[in-house]
DNA sequence: CATTGGCACTCAGTGTTAGTGAGTGCCAGT
DNA sequence: ACTGGCACTCACTAACACTGAGTGCCAATG
């Protein structure tokens, strides 16, 4: 029994059954795929790959699918990602470069994702830490409530509203926002809310009070992880083709869409160095997405990450298009980001 | 044969087939409702409802549900809106008082919405064209770049990059931006958009090249009405209560979400003066959405509807406590942006 | 010793059939 | 105008046998 020839077993039938989404038996996989062997002897193979854990069956009389274990090896082992066609890399890139800003980067990117991949596509705004201040604005909506705009490096701007405990004038405002560009512009954003706190000891600013409240208010919204958990979900039309296993798969899956913290956990265990990462079913912590897998990756100028994408999807899926689809996008987001 | 029972049947069917999700017979009925009368004489009701178009069997030997039109009466004629209890109007309050920005507003809404009706819910953003321009500020990303933020009444902020022909150097940027500024601030976005195509013209302004590309810029992102399609959705997992009907209500519903535009649509029309609107089945214009209706509502201070929000769902829902709920977040949502 | 053809066995899925019961429409009686 | 009675309809379910794709095992083969 040639242990070559089991693994081309495993492959045909992971093939097979993500095709075909049914238990594939041995006849008709000798028949799909030119394997020169008889039924009989697939049987042993498929016997041994079902001892091993790599395939199950069902029930007694039906075909075998693979098993999470079966993927994984399938996906360690036997994949070469499909390159993209010279048209689909042109789409992508034509379809990203007519982004506006952040924003729509960020959206059509999701869009391009779900609609390569025909899977529901997640994609993270990129993180805060990573990014430097590009620019602050403090901006008076009445004399005790200031609105504070914070630019990054990556594009991206948060807002938040500053309450006051005393009022300020234009004068003093027009200080106290000059000190505070002066400090954080151009820093990264750990360092900038160092600086920014030295400032507000500061005695020359305006009365060390409300600058100090500034100051923090800034701090806050800079380190608030609610922001780092800003995410965006698109495709989910596809899992209309799920539409059996919808207890199994679609349920659980909506559900945990809804649950952007758990996205994060799903797509943040993933994107480690940069490299693709693939979770297969009951690899993740989330029982009861047992039946869905996460390929994701980061995404960013060189090696740094700047957040995270990728898709989600059930656990029978076409892992090397897929992979490819999100490796692809990855890069191209990453470039556009450079870009600008 | 009295006018009055007829409809008194027609409510009680609602209310039941709503509950149960299954045809009501006669017996059932009178069992269930003290209606006073016999079998018999509920029977000869629903034939003449169902002759007049407003229940119908799903076969001959089963009991009625009500169509289109039946909802339609019940909602106009048969409905007065459950108020909320203190608790719930407590909740709301506090759920959606600790919002931060604008953003968090809406995001809070929708999960509130969601929450509230068990059902898909929808918040689009303040449209641009009601608002009045806050803050304009340019920010030199290079010397031929600029980032336009925008900052509206609503507290809204739109951001765009802007490519100029020519270079700009700090002195002239300032100028410019203070033209801006002066012009547009406190406007109304279509006043601001005159004011500033004026300002394009006058000589004062750095090289008249620059100063009108950029004011096109500006006119452009508040004119643009992709940014009125901003919308938010959410509690998209419970479709999941709908995993039966998967092909008739869950899969048109999943792909109507993905489509903004046509949410907008079916907001949209919705929304007329301020009013709780509720759009059953095939009134709509989808053909695909004939087992959804939606109900939906403006919401901004006083008459003026600043945007809409509502939420989405089967046909077969529970039409006063719904548009209770409905009703009940856009005032808290109108107060809370009056407030900011 | 790996491979193969043959064979008995299993069992999900599909019809078929008959029985059950909730519900209806109609009619004659109050 | 309402009601009780009655015959009728038809979706749904359970029981049953049948079919066929697929399996495991074994003895024969190169």
């Amino acid at each position: 029994m040639s242990e070559d020839r089991k693994l081309a077993v495993l492959r045909a039938i992971v093939e097979d059954y993500v095709a075909t989404e049914e238990p594939v038996g041995s006849k008709a996989l000798v028949e799909r795929h030119g394997l020169g062997v008889s039924p009989a002897t697939v049987r042993n193979d498929m016997a041994a790959l079902e001892d091993e854990g790599y395939i199950a069956q069902p029930h007694t009389s039906a075909g075998r699918i693979p098993t999470d274990k079966g993927y994984r090896l399938f996906v360690d082992r036997l994949t070469t990602l499909k390159p993209m066609s010279g048209g689909e890399k042109r789409a992508i890139a034509t379809f990203l470069e007519g982004a506006l800003d952040l924003d729509d980067v960020v959206h059509r990117s999701v869009r391009l994702l779900a609609s390569l991949t025909r899977q529901v596509a997640v994609v993270q705004y990129p993180t805060l830490s990573r990014s430097t201040v590009r620019h602050i604005d403090l901006i008076a909506l009445s004399e005790t409530r200031l609105l504070l705009v914070l630019i990054l490096s990556t594009g991206r701007v948060e807002q938040r509203v500053i309450e006051l405990d005393a009022a300020l004038d234009d004068e003093q405002l027009s200080t106290l926002r000059n000190g505070v560009l002066g400090a954080a512009v151009g820093q990264r954003i750990e360092d900038a809310a160092v600086a920014l706190t030295a400032l507000g000891e500061d005695r020359r600013l305006p009365d060390p009070l409300p600058t100090s409240s500034v100051v923090t208010a800034i701090c806050e919204a800079m380190s608030d992880h609610r922001s780092d958990e800003r995410i965006v979900v698109g495709g989910t039309a596809n899992l209309a083709r799920f539409g059996d296993h919808f207890d199994s798969a679609v349920r659980p899956l909506l559900e945990a869409l809804e649950e952007h913290v758990v996205l994060l956990h799903l797509l943040g265990e993933a994107h480690t160095g940069g490299a693709l990462t693939v979770r297969i079913g009951h690899e993740g912590p989330y029982q009861e997405l047992a039946a869905t897998s996460v390929v994701a990756t980061g995404y960013g100028p060189g090696d740094e990450a700047l957040g995270t994408l990728g898709i989600v999807g059930p656990t029978r899926m076409d892992y090397p298009s897929t992979m490819a689809a999100v490796r692809a996008v990855a890069r191209y987001v990453s470039r556009i980001l450079d870009e600008a």
